[in-house]
DNA sequence: CGCCATAGGGTATACGTATACGCATAATAT
DNA sequence: ATATTATGCGTATACGTATACCCTATGGCG
């Protein structure tokens, strides 16, 4: 086929075969209306039979329209490096299922918080819009967010979507996911809950989950303690310094809702090794239910998040952002797993 | 799109400020020799200002060449949709990380096996290279990655380095890393050793994964028993049903050899709801080293691959085929994970 | 029976860059 | 001194597509 004798074949050599001018053939496969039925099918019959493709680079060059996202990781700014979170990287197959069916390539890249991304794929017309993913210091974003919005780009975030942020945000009902856990750990009897992740403004997803907590405990009539909050970036490294802290403070307590399950994780390790039984001691609940989460021992109690549905809302709505069609924030439901780690 | 102050700079306008030619700024920016240290210098100032970036479909049009490349995942074919090994995830960091550094793009796609990805990307110009990763049917593939040298496609893929096979091969050393699991279940006394994986020509890797398991054996005067062969694709379902099919069976084993982490936790469930003691009646080695094999009960040996050097020497041997510099097949070095799993 | 709208498609050109050539000037060889 | 070769850069043009604009033949309408 489009090997030595005929190279690749472009839109000309399609309208020399169907006797018609090239543009012709750029309206036909692109469904303009002012070709005729039989025109257009010829011009399609020969553009198969050729196995003739759109060059990408021309189309996007003249259109100015590349019909590609991209998706930008943000590493956790921890030390152990390259890890991104398994939950991000679980979202990315629906992503580009997405992608994909609404006839959109992908491109991909891992950044550090802290570089210049946001000037990197501002121009140099790679995309149509972006998809930022990842946990991280907000405060961090928010100067880089703004610029993309000052530079008309298009993109969307996965985040806190209670928050009144910059940009269009999808994300999942932290709020009402935090008070699902909360009232759960009531539920079997717990009272003083710990939280472990970072409940501050830089990071509003925690804050969110936090808060739900929070509203939960009261609904019940208890009033959470402050010093049974402790910071925390989503590592499993940073779950076991703030479990450990949290053990080392003598404070007591008698149930943990991690921010996220690598916390989780991390704090179970901290408390077995502090020879605490789980969940008799203390009850846990992670956010995120990774794969890893099943397979703690005990299994871990967390909350799933609707991973397909926000891969499709993700694409559908910077795709809509990108077609000036208008976008609302949307919020999807979360669903408590019940495991071992809560059962008393 | 939208910004009112400057739309994005070309290359012209660089030109203009600098007093030379649109073509000498072409040079300069990409660094040929005919052009004086002191225009260069110039050039490159004045596109620093501009927040000036090469128009990348431009240059993809003119050059031919797109610095990008493709990764293709093939989802393995079982019923549990959309589920990738994790282990080609991790693979998923270094590999963005080395296109970076190496100026390259990455597209990502999700692909089923039987798809016409063979062809989605072969010409339209979008990358430079492919390349493909995952388990699956090796026979399925064989079709279409002659089609791809056909056309002249570049492409570099991850498996068996030991199959002649088609097109360029990155790998680990599956043999030498059988070999290694086989002579530690031997070492802690372990005769009657069963393999759950494909040891088919489906399945290269996991053939010469097997491949190593007998040559250990039969190092240690112990011969294979072809009934302690059981077939599994790389899931946990698969791995839990040919445990069961195993146990089943009534033939009698004390270890097993699993081809991936995947399979070997899917066959642990079954093992422990059959009311076995791990690792005392069977001990159990994985292959791929996933996140969740330090946290399983208990934890799971198994064979950690050079992930970092994966990724970084797929991109290398692809960009070395592309750039048609001379490339051979390279295998990585693997590594016995010791942990509860065979601890007797 | 003239007039205009409309369908269908051709002509010309722009998108922004990279490269084959050509042509000076300067450096070196003869 | 002239012939030769680098050096440094401008001129012209190609890459393949999409779109603004223009033209022709119809058909409907009065």
């Amino acid at each position: 086929m489009g090997r030595q004798p005929s190279a690749k074949p472009t839109s000309f050599d399609i309208a020399y075969l169907a006797g018609v001018s090239q543009p012709t053939v750029s309206r036909a496969l692109r469904g303009s209306k002012s070709v005729s039925a039989a025109t257009r099918a010829n011009i399609e019959r020969i553009a198969r039979e050729l196995n003739y493709t759109v060059d990408k680079n021309a189309s996007s060059l003249r259109s100015q329209r590349t019909h590609t996202l991209a998706l930008l990781f943000f590493e956790d700014p921890t030390p152990d490096e390259s890890m991104i979170n398994p939950f991000f990287l679980s979202m990315l197959g629906s992503i580009t299922r997405e992608c994909a069916r609404r006839g959109y390539d992908l491109l991909i890249s891992f950044q550090q918080m802290h570089n210049d991304w946001h000037v990197a794929y501002q121009d140099s017309h790679r995309s149509d819009g972006i998809i930022l993913l990842g946990y991280g210091d907000y405060q961090l974003y928010l100067s880089k967010l703004e610029h993309l919005v000052e530079m008309g780009t298009k993109f969307v975030r996965w985040g806190s979507v209670s928050e009144e942020g910059i940009g269009l945000t999808v994300g999942s009902d932290n709020v009402g996911a935090g008070e699902q856990a909360g009232a759960h750990l009531v539920e079997i009897g717990r009272t003083k809950i710990a939280f472990l992740g970072d409940a501050s403004d830089h990071a509003p997803e925690f804050q969110d989950r936090y808060a739900g907590l929070c509203r939960a405990m009261r609904a019940a009539g208890l009033e959470p303690d402050p010093a049974l909050q402790r910071g925390a970036v989503s590592s499993e490294d940073s779950g076991y310094a703030a479990a450990a802290a949290l053990l080392a403070s003598g404070q007591p307590f008698d149930a943990i809702f991690a921010a996220s399950d690598l916390i989780a994780i991390g704090a179970m390790r901290a408390l077995s090794e502090a020879g605490l039984k789980l969940p008799h001691d203390v009850a846990i609940i992670g956010f995120d239910d990774i794969p890893a989460a099943s397979l703690t021992s005990p299994t871990l109690t967390t909350v799933m998040q609707d991973l397909k549905g926000a891969g499709t809302l993700l694409v559908d709505a910077l795709l809509s952002r990108i077609e000036d069609r208008p976008v609302e924030q949307r919020i999807l439901p979360a669903r408590l797993v019940k495991r071992q780690s809560t059962a008393v």
